[in-house]
DNA sequence: GCCGTTTTCGGCCCGACTGTTTTCAGTCG
């Protein structure tokens, strides 16, 4: 899968035309095929070998030439020749905010800025400021901005700017000018990262609510002050955009502000092609004005001969042709989990015990909770060796007794060795509930051998891949594994892959379980809890799960604890 | 550069805010 690679490619092209001056609508023709392609479904690659790339949304000639050129070659000429003159330092300049092309141009004609550091000497020395058309506020503006661009390093995991949101929504919910709030942007998506958190409200005295979120304690810097849109800055550098709309435009708001951007620019493509204007005021008539839709976001997806959708599918990712077509996935709940499959308890690296552990699933609702400590190789996790997995079972066995009707499922995480053998003895894994695999040693291991390995995996009794291609979000990218070949093994095996929800994992990621949903395979919605209270993150891989258009009746652990036992075989085994 | 129920040319989402402007360009989302 290169289709990320083929995506940064198209980004770096319009980023080069952009500071060239060419004309910002073919700049936007490079970004949208690279948004495109970074949502597709399939691979860049196996299209690319069919000569399919035209098919691709916003692929003409000239595009598909140049992603042909590069998958060919791994470099691409026409990226060389158009950024032969440009240094690279100013690519990275508009990273700075408040800094787009046209300034980095002028600032590079006019004194030979080519870097981040000329550009701080230049504005020190007061030379920004004698350009016509900026000031000194400019000026200043440019060495905030730099400072805030040097300062702001990874993107906010959905686990951190969620529960964010939430509460800066709950606490101008307070504020009796505001009649409804609710986070929107990427967030109210669940996209698996987050820029800036953005939150609308509703209000017919917007300037006094806007002073409400002005003079919140979370305030450290005002960037930006309107009577409708304003940004601040919290003490850890977070940027948070509040929006104010008339309780008119509540649901035209947001639904705008909701986005994707993709999925909005297709979303007036349609209001267009019927006569129909799309803002955030409302869905308007074009000839008349008349105002059809806005309060909420049903009716104005209705007027478009649209159903509504779950925020989490707008990502122009083929959402708007099934809502069109009354085709829409039918999106697995949080509250359609039965219990989590992957947990861990003080045995091994958890924090808590089995029972601690027990009593928190059943406060969540679950019929059933799946121990699933580390086997014995992971000495850092404490592993266990068989004589421990033994005693774990009997302890297990009794608590289950107490518990009841609710049930612990004896399970384990078991490592997936360098030559694909499983770290337990057949015997062993014969006496578990279920088994999750992982892998966690020789991740840096190249596409073949890590693949091998989860295939010769997959020959052991395995029933949940887990987190299966080891990314940390911020930290480490996912492990060169062939997905397709995983999958395929997967499906013909009948092995469930797993959607971790640990905010930094959120794997398999949305696209990819989308992948897996498309072909059949089980799915298994999952905490990996080290505590009582991470079983709380179910929330994220239901999100990410929802992305990837996942229903109920895809994921393992929406089934009753008979049905998942039938489904494990226990019973049979039992029998 | 892409695209087509205004189809091979002439459009391309559009509104808010800022700064430097006396009417608008640049940036952002």
């Amino acid at each position: 899968m290169r289709n990320r690679q083929v995506a940064r490619l198209l980004d770096s092209i319009a980023d080069a035309l952009e500071i060239r001056g060419e004309g910002r609508f073919r700049t936007n023709a490079y970004r949208e095929a690279a948004r495109n392609i970074e949502n597709l479904p399939g691979d860049i690659e196996e299209i690319w070998r069919e000569e399919k790339l035209e098919d691709i949304p916003g692929v003409g000639k000239s595009i598909a030439s140049k992603i042909s050129q590069y998958l060919e070659s791994g470099h691409s000429l026409y990226l060389e020749e158009i950024s032969r003159a440009l240094p690279t330092g100013l690519t990275e300049i508009l990273g700075i905010p408040g800094l787009g092309p046209k300034k980095a141009r002028i600032l590079h004609d006019r004194l030979g800025v080519s870097s981040v550091e000329e550009l701080v000497a230049a504005a020190q020395r007061h030379e920004i400021q004698k350009i016509k058309g900026m000031g000194a506020k400019s000026e200043a503006n440019i060495l905030k901005g730099i400072e805030r661009f040097r300062q702001s390093g990874k993107r906010l995991l959905l686990g951190e700017a969620w529960p964010l949101a939430d509460q800066v929504a709950r606490m101008l919910s307070e504020c009796p000018w505001i009649s409804a709030i609710s986070p929107a942007g990427s967030i109210r998506r669940r996209a698996e990262t987050i820029g800036d958190i953005d939150v609308l409200a509703a209000s017919s005295e917007p300037e006094k609510a806007m002073d409400a979120f002005l003079s919140l304690s979370i305030v450290r810097e005002v960037l930006m002050k309107g009577p409708t849109k304003s940004s601040i800055l919290t003490g850890e550098g977070l940027q948070i955009d509040l929006r104010v709309v008339a309780p008119d435009s509540y649901g035209a708001a947001l639904q705008y502000f909701t986005g994707s951007k993709s999925h909005n620019v297709e979303l007036r493509g349609i209001a267009i092609s019927k006569g129909l204007k799309l803002n955030e005021y409302g869905l308007f008539r074009i000839d008349s004005g008349a105002r059809l839709a806005g309060r909420n976001e049903e009716e104005i997806y209705e007027a478009l001969g649209l159903a509504w959708m779950p925020p989490e599918l707008r990502e122009s990712r083929g959402e708007l042709e099934a809502a069109a077509e009354g085709r829409l996935p039918d999106l697995v709940e949080i509250g359609d989990l039965r219990g989590d499959l992957h947990s861990h308890t003080d045995w091994s690296d958890g924090r808590d015990s089995l029972e601690e552990m027990a009593r928190a699933a059943i406060a969540h609702g679950y019929q059933y909770l799946a121990i699933t400590d580390h086997s014995h190789s992971l000495g850092v996790a404490h592993g266990l060796d068989a004589r421990r997995v033994r005693e774990q079972g009997e302890q297990i066995e009794s608590l289950n007794k107490k518990l009841a009707p609710f049930k612990l499922l004896h399970g384990c995480e078991v490592e997936i060795l360098n030559d694909g053998h499983l770290d337990y003895p057949d015997e062993l894994l014969a006496s578990f509930d279920l088994i999750g695999a992982s892998l966690h040693l020789g991740m840096g291991q190249s596409s073949e051998k890590i693949t091998r390995r989860i295939l010769t995996a997959f020959r052991s009794r395995v029933d949940i891949l887990n987190h299966p291609t080891g990314r940390l979000l911020n930290q480490r990218p996912p492990f060169e594994v062939d997905l397709a070949a995983v999958f395929a093994a997967a499906r013909k095996r009948g092995i469930a892959l797993e959607v971790n929800g640990q905010p930094s994992r959120l794997d398999l990621k949305d696209i990819d379980a989308r992948r897996a949903r498309d072909l059949g395979i089980p799915l298994a919605l999952d905490t990996d809890s080290h505590q009582s209270g991470g079983l709380d993150a179910m929330r994220y891989a239901v999100a990410t799960a929802r992305r990837g258009w996942v229903e109920k009746k895809d994921v393992i652990n929406t089934l009753d604890l008979d049905q998942l036992l039938q489904y494990l075989g226990r019973e049979r085994k039992a029998a």
